[in-house]
Formats: C-alpha cells, structure tokens, sequence
RNA sequence: GCCCGAGUGGCGGAAUUGGCAGACGCGGAGGUCUCAAAAACCUUUGAGGAAACUCGUGUGGGUUCGAGUCCCACCUCGGGCACCA
C-alpha cells in the first residue's frame, strides 16, 4: 500500500520534538540507574551574548557522544552551564549604566534558547551557573580550605597589570606579552597579591600526564613546556669584600643546569630589580649607570623585552664574588638579559658554554676563557690534560658546542661535559661533599596569581583586622556575597563600596576591612565538572558519593586555547580536592578531544570586528538544527580547523532530505513484526542486508573513535544502496522484515546527529514507541557482513595486473590458480620464486 | 634555539595492523524529466595515453614480494615554549 512520502519540514518536526524531550525530561541523568555511568562534558561557555559557531561545533560533538552512549546502553550525564563571572559582563554594565548581573542572566537565557533550539540533550536540572551564590560559595569554601592548608597566601611582587582591564593578570594569561583578554601590554607593578600555590604541585601536574593517554599528544606537550622542569644545580659563591679578593661569610646562590662549566665562569650577574645590585652600588661611583639601566628596563614594555635577539645591557657594579671551586673572583654586573623570579635570581656568567654570556661577554670585553672541546678541536689537543686556566680568552664568533670534553677544568679536565653529563653530577657531588653546592629541580611554573581588582567575580573570603592581620571569614558566614546595587556606570568598586568592605574581625571583633579583591575566573570553571555530580548539594560543593559515582569525566570536548590555562588549574584543583579527602582520582579528565576551529570561507578568524562571522541562526532559519549538527560534523575531522561553507551545508540538507525519502520508501513495505530469513531474499535483498551490516559496524566503530565524518559516510553509503534496491526491486518484491532493520538501522545510526529527524522517523515512518533513545542501538554482524564473492587483486612483483572474483570460502589454492592465469601473459617464461596471498584481498606473484 | 603536529585529486577529506590510494561529500561534465527553469534522478570525473599501459600521497634515499603507512636525511606549513641560566 503506496504512502505518499511527507516532506521533510525542518522547523516543524525540530519544534516538536524539542517540547516533547523537556516535557518528559527524556535527558535527565539518573543517579540511581543500574546501567554504567558515562560523563560527557562540554567546555561551558562565557554568557557574552549568543552562541556562536565555535560553540555550535563544540556542543554538536559532545551531544552526538551523549546521544550514542545512551543508545549504547549507559546511563549518561550531560551537563550545561556558564562560566558565568568575568570582565565582559562588568564592562558591559558600565558602558550601558546597568548591573552586571543582569546583562549576565539575560545573556544566559538567550545562550539556552539557542542550545534548545540546536536539540542538544542537556540534563537542564543540573545547569550550574557560577555566578549564583549557591555555586560560588564553595568556591569560597575551596579558597579557605587552602589557606589552612597553606595553599593560598598573600604576597607582594612585580605582577603584570593591565592597564585597560585595571586589574592584575596571572602569569598565563600574558600571551605573548600580551593581556589574553584586550591585547593590552601589561606593566609591570609590584602589588600585594593572592596567589594558589600551584608549585607545590608542579612535579605532580608533570608526571601524571603520562597517565592522561587519552589526552592528545600537543596538549600534553604544552603543558610540560609550560611547567618547564629543569634539572640542575644551586651554587654558592661568596661575595668578595671591597678589595675584591677576600671572601665574606655572605654567600650568594645561583641555579644552573651546567655545573660542568663552573670553571668558565668569568663573570656573575645579577638581574635589574634585584634589591642586592641596588645594596651593591648604593653610595659608589656605579650607582647612576645602575639606575639608569634599571629605568631603561623599566620602561621597556614586556613584548619588546623578550625575545633572545634582543641586544643585551649591562653595568658593572664594582663589587667580586669568589668562585667557590677555583677561588677565582668574577666581576658582578647587572643585566637586563637575567630575571628576578626564575632559579635564585643570580645566574653565573659563563660566555664559553652560553650563547648569551658569549654575547655579552663579547660587548663588554670580558675573557672568554675555554673549558670544553670536541676531541678533533685544536683545542683540545693543545689543552687536553690541562688543569689549570691556561688559556684565558678565545677569538670564537659563537659559544661552544653544548657537549665536548672538560678542559683547563683540574680534577675534572678530561670529563665528557654537557646537560646531564658526567661532569655535572661529579661537580654536584663534589660541591655537595664541601657544602658549598646541592642538586636542585628548578620549574617554570609560578605561583597562580588569583586575586582580580574587579567587581564581577566571586570574592576572596578574608577579611584584614589591623591587629589580626588576614583572617579568614568563618565558614558559617559563607557565602560572602557579591552585592548587587554599585554604581557601575560611575565607576565605583568595590574597594570604594563601603557596606561590602565595612565588616568586624571575626577574630577580635574590632572594626575590620573585608578584602574587595575577588577571584580569577578560571577559579570559578577549575571545579564546575565535579558540581554537575551534586548540583544542588548545599551541605558541600559535592558529595563525596556523587563525586565516585561520576566522575571521571569520560569524554571532554572543548577549544584548544584552554590546552594551559583551564586544563592545568582544574588538574591542580582535582589534586587539592584529593588531598582534602574529597575525591579519589588524580586526574579529572579521562579522554578529552580539542576540536578545531571554525573560520570564514577564506580561513580567517571569525570577529566582530572584521565583520565575517556566521551566526548559527542563519544556518538554523534556513536549513534547521539537524542540518547544521550534519554540515558541522561532516566537513571535517573533530580536531581540525575547518573553513565555513554554505556548499556543504546545502549538501548536508540534500542528504537528509534524501535519507528521509529513503527510510519512508523502506518504511512503505517494512514490517516490525516479520523475523528476517536471510536465506530466502533475493539477490538485491541479500546484498542490501550484507551492505547493512558493514556499513553499520564502520559506523560502530568511527562513532566509538568519536570520527563522525567517516560514521557519517558510512550512514550515506547504507542511504545510495538502499535507495538503490527501492529503484530496482519493485514493492511487492521487497522483503518487510529487509525493509525494516534496514530503515531502522539508517534512523539508529543518524539519530545522535540528527536528533529531531531521528524521533521523527522513528515515530512516524517506523510506528515505534517512545524513544529512539531509550532503544538500543542495532546490532550488526560480523559475518552477514562478509560477502559471497570478493575481488581479488593479482599483483606481479607488486604491481596490479588484474582483479579476479572468486568465492570468499575459496581454498588458497584455487585462488592461486586463477591468479595465475588471469596474469598468465606477465609470468609466462618466468620462474616463480614466490607467491603472497593476503586472504579477501591479493595474490602477489614474485616471478623474475 | 627547544618541543609537538601536519603535508594525499580542482576543494573538504578516506584508507583501523605494511596489502587494490582517492571511500563519502562538494565542485565539474553529460543526460532524463520540463515550454523553460528549479528540485529530483541517472552516468561520468587523479594525470597522461586511441589503446596496451605509464605516472601518481611534500623532496631525496632505504627496508620489503609489496610503503600514504616503517627507517634515514631534507623541504614547507601550523602550533606551543623561549634572554628560564
């Protein structure tokens, strides 16, 4: 009986089905289900207006795991929410004399639209925002937590402050010299500061990347760089009195990772800002120079100091220190090329073994003497055993090779030399015996600077008594709440804001000051994932049973641009929140997919400012959600950029227009109820049903590696064939039960990509009940899948000659023999030395 | 300078363990239907060649019966770190 074939109305079919999903709260997470749990989580976005199509990607990637994990039989949790606190908010309410809170919420509402309408199966009961005081409060609780713990202070250093977003910026929010959110270039200002004492756990944060093998090879990479682990040594030397010579008790250490070329230091240097060059040349004759390179590096802004090209400066400052090995004094100078808060702050000036100490050695004529050769130098002949600093200077254009043999070195000369080399653990262990030396594992990393001089974030819980000092706000007055009646669009802050500040020290209850700095941010996102597990838990930011049924978090998608900043603070959280006894993992992110980013046609960023950027509102009007989440996953691989194209989005709408037609033309004959006798199809039938279960396990499979482009092809091939067979093989010749598990299988395999023509398809073509989520996804079969007959390729000496069709069971030798003859012109009169054969796919005949 | 990736048709890309390179889609060409167009459908589409066949995965070598895939050297592009001692 002919059906006519609806058309396939985007817009009608996606509204409904978006009712009846938050109707029957069909997303819902069970926390009390028996299937096995799965955690897919998305990034959560910044609620700076609508969604865009760098969002539309990362969540289209994420529903399409969540949506097939549940088919698979897991119970799934999907959550949403809002990295609610930051800047954008803050400026926004200043410029338009508004409340940040407002323009936040309303943002948020038009970001849940947006998401609703794209069909993505959150579970919306668990939407955490970070900007409600239920959520932030424990992120207070965090704050204190570390304090007693010591993992939180207070200290005053040099910090980069941004002069457009008027607040301080912690070390990996400089990019490229740069502020990470306006392109400002920062200044330097020496600033009383909070600060996460995520040093402690630098080694950690770097071993237990090993264990993340389902994290990708550059993000893991980034991170080493960027916690940057060098192994080496701290030195003593003692600095000379006046005279120049003579050793004083006061000793002043240097870090190096090449303590084998100790006996080249021909100079010492200490950096601009260090408060011991200023001792140094207080009162005397060096002092002026001194000053006046301190204020030229002062006023050279951070992108224009770095770089290793920059022309080095220096000054001397008159005074020696004695090398504590040869008992050599060095001129100390200042130098614009060394920094204050890496090692010690003093380095040892070696312009044989160091580019830099070459350079400036050169510049300032300092000796260059020679301590390491390649055995086939001159060099090394002339000073090969000896001991003694024979040769005092070179005429080198360049520093020597990293590695080489010690020379003019005493005991050591002869010694193979270079980054952990023979000599450098000899010189350790000698400077160790004597006290005067000690191994020593320097990091990159910093402190994280979390302390922002802005408004719309989530405060620091202290509160600084003029007697107490910082006392921590008690934990029964949390949360310490943001108010939300300043003058923004006058510019008061909280600092200014005295029913904020004005407080009594829980402590001695005298009159006291609440601290009016509030947190970074990325404090607020570092632990959001663990809140999704408990989201309405007021007792504790999660419960310690939510938190071990849950996590970890299975499958993380989101930008690469967090691979350093986010990626690394929640590390260091989950670590903190382990050791607090709270969770019993190390690591929160089990597997985690970066995908690329989506520009213009012509590949170039997509911006406000430049004008180019595609809404996803122009894709959804015209071609629907489920297009959309097709065009997205298919034009490219997840982690690869891709250029937007409305060619493909036309092509994605034709391909589920066709699947569409294809399902309801199977739909027309197919048959639930009829049990598939494979033997009794005809020719077409047993090839469409053979073609079914290929075609369904590649789909399996690409879906289970998270490559749904390939998933997405597979499901097109499964669409021209069977569309095929309805062309060939008229209606009253198709098998109901073929028709069936083949329209079935089409609509499964579609389903977590296209959601609403999925439920559509489901209920109205197929007549099913409920679900298609709640059904599971279709088995297919190894063998149904293997065909009856196969081509063979007939390689001589490699190359392709012919392609033979033999039977699939047929033995070796009979394809073997047909082989032969199908080639028989490029063998004949030749020696057989070889036959390969690759069952199902070659023979090749080495003949010569 | 150090550390990660990646180079395949006109384009996006596929090839799961060393086994038929170019799946799937876009674009192109031709056709059916139509007064015409759109839509849809069918055929075709790596290059050269009438064909046999030859060439072909950044370049040059190597291993192998067989290399996009493995090894060596190099080139180009993208990304991270970087005056970090």
């Amino acid at each position: 009986m002919a059906r006519d074939i609806p058309a396939y109305n985007a817009e009608a079919i996606e509204t409904k089905w978006q009712q009846v999903w938050d109707r029957e709260s069909t997303f819902q997470a069970r926390d009390d289900s028996d299937r096995p749990k799965k955690y897919v989580l998305e990034m959560f976005p910044y609620p700076s207006g609508d969604l865009h199509m760098g969002h539309a990607r990362n969540y289209s990637i994420g529903d399409a795991m969540a949506r097939q994990a549940r088919m698979r039989g897991f119970e799934v949790l999907h959550p949403m929410g809002f990295d609610a606190f930051g800047l954008p908010a803050e400026n926004a309410a200043i410029k338009h004399n508004t409340q940040a809170g407002a323009w936040t919420y309303k943002n948020m509402d038009t970001a849940i639209a947006t998401m609703k309408r794209m069909g993505f199966s959150y579970d919306y009961d668990r939407l955490v925002r970070t900007c409600d005081p239920e959520y932030y409060k424990w992120g207070q609780w965090a704050f204190l937590k570390m304090w007693e713990r010591g993992l939180a202070y207070r200290a005053t250093s040099p910090v980069n402050w941004c002069p457009s977003c008027n607040t301080v910026l912690a070390n990996e929010q400089v990019v490229d010299g740069r502020c990470w959110r306006c392109g400002e270039v920062p200044e330097k200002r020496e600033l009383s500061q909070w600060y996460l004492k995520i040093t402690d756990y630098a080694q950690e944060l770097l071993d237990d990347l090993d264990q993340l093998t389902g994290w990708p090879e550059n993000v893991k990479a980034q991170q080493r760089n960027w916690i940057g682990r060098s192994e080496g040594a701290e030195i003593d030397f003692a600095l000379a009195a006046e005279d120049g010579v003579t050793p004083t008790d006061r000793l002043i250490t240097v870090f190096t990772t090449r303590a084998d070329t100790l006996f080249g230091v021909s100079f010492f240097l200490l950096p601009p800002e260090s408060p011991l060059a200023a001792e140094l040349v207080a009162g005397t004759e060096y002092e002026a120079a001194y000053l006046e390179l301190k204020k030229s590096v002062e006023q050279v802004s951070s992108v224009d100091r770095q770089g290793s090209g920059r022309e080095k400066h220096g000054v001397f400052t008159g005074r020696y220190v004695i090398n504590p090995l040869t008992g050599v004094p060095a001129p100390i100078w200042v130098a614009d090329y060394i920094l204050l808060d890496y090692g010690t702050g003093a380095v040892m000036g070696v312009p044989s073994g160091d580019q830099r100490d070459f350079d400036f050695a050169r510049k300032y004529d300092l000796p260059i003497p020679p301590i390491i050769a390649q055995k086939d130098d001159p060099l090394y002949e002339e000073l090969k055993d000896e001991r003694e600093l024979r040769v005092t200077n070179v005429d080198w254009d360049h520093a020597m090779d990293a590695e080489g043999y010690l020379i003019q070195s005493g005991e050591f000369t002869g010694m193979k030399g270079g980054k952990h080399s023979e000599a450098v653990d000899a010189i350790i262990a000698h400077l160790s015996e004597r006290g005067i030396g000690r191994k020593k594992v320097q990091f990159r990393l910093r402190d994280w600077l979390i302390s922002r001089q802005r408004y719309w974030g989530n405060p620091i819980p202290m509160i600084h008594c003029d007697c107490c000092g910082d006392v921590p706000v008690p934990y029964e007055d949390l949360p310490v709440r943001l108010p939300d009646d300043l003058d923004l669009g006058a510019g008061q802050t909280l600092a200014e804001y005295a029913p904020f500040y004005e407080t009594t020290c829980p402590k001695c209850g005298k009159p006291a000051r609440r601290i009016t700095d509030t947190m970074d941010t990325f404090t607020c996102s570092s632990w959001y994932y663990l809140r999704y597990c408990d989201p309405h838990n007021d007792e504790a930011p999660f419960s310690r049973e939510a938190a071990d049924h849950w996590m970890t978090v299975d499958n993380y998608i989101g930008g690469i641009e967090h691979a350093i900043l986010h990626l690394l603070y929640s590390r260091f959280w989950t670590k903190v929140m382990r050791d607090l006894g709270m969770v019993d993992f190390d690591e929160p992110f089990t597997n985690l997919l970066c995908q690329g980013m989506v520009k213009d046609a012509n590949g170039d960023t997509m911006s406000k400012s430049k004008g180019n950027v595609v809404p996803p509102s122009s894709v959804i009007g015209p071609y629907g959600a489920d297009t959309m989440r097709l065009a997205i996953l298919f034009i490219a691989p997840t982690e690869k950029d891709f250029n937007w194209d409305e060619e493909v989005v036309a092509g994605a709408n034709r391909f589920i227009k066709r699947a569409w037609r294809t399902v309801w033309g199977l739909a027309e004959t197919a048959s639930k109820d009829e049990t598939l006798d494979v033997a009794a199809l005809n020719t077409e039938g047993k090839e469409l049903f053979r073609r079914m279960n290929e075609m369904g396990i590649k789909c399996t499979a690409d879906f289970d590696r998270g490559q749904f482009n390939t998933a997405i092809s597979a499901v097109m091939e499964l669409v021209n064939d069977a569309s095929g067979y309805l062309n060939k093989v008229a209606s009253a010749d198709r098998d109901p039960a073929l028709t069936y598990a083949v329209a079935r299988s089409i609509v499964a395999m579609l389903s977590p990509i296209c959601p609403h023509w999925g439920e559509e398809l489901f209920h109205e073509a197929l007549g099913l009940e409920g679900s298609v989520y709640d059904e599971p996804w279709p088995e297919f079969d190894e063998e149904a899948a293997k065909a009856s007959t196969i081509e063979v390729a007939v390689q001589v000496k490699g190359k392709i000659r012919a392609r033979i069709q033999v039977a699939a069971d047929a033995p070796q030798a009979e394809v073997e023999g047909a082989a032969k003859e199908a080639v028989a012109r490029f063998i004949e009169g030749k020696d057989i030395k070889k036959v390969i054969y690759v069952p199902g796919k070659l023979v090749n005949i080495v003949a010569v």
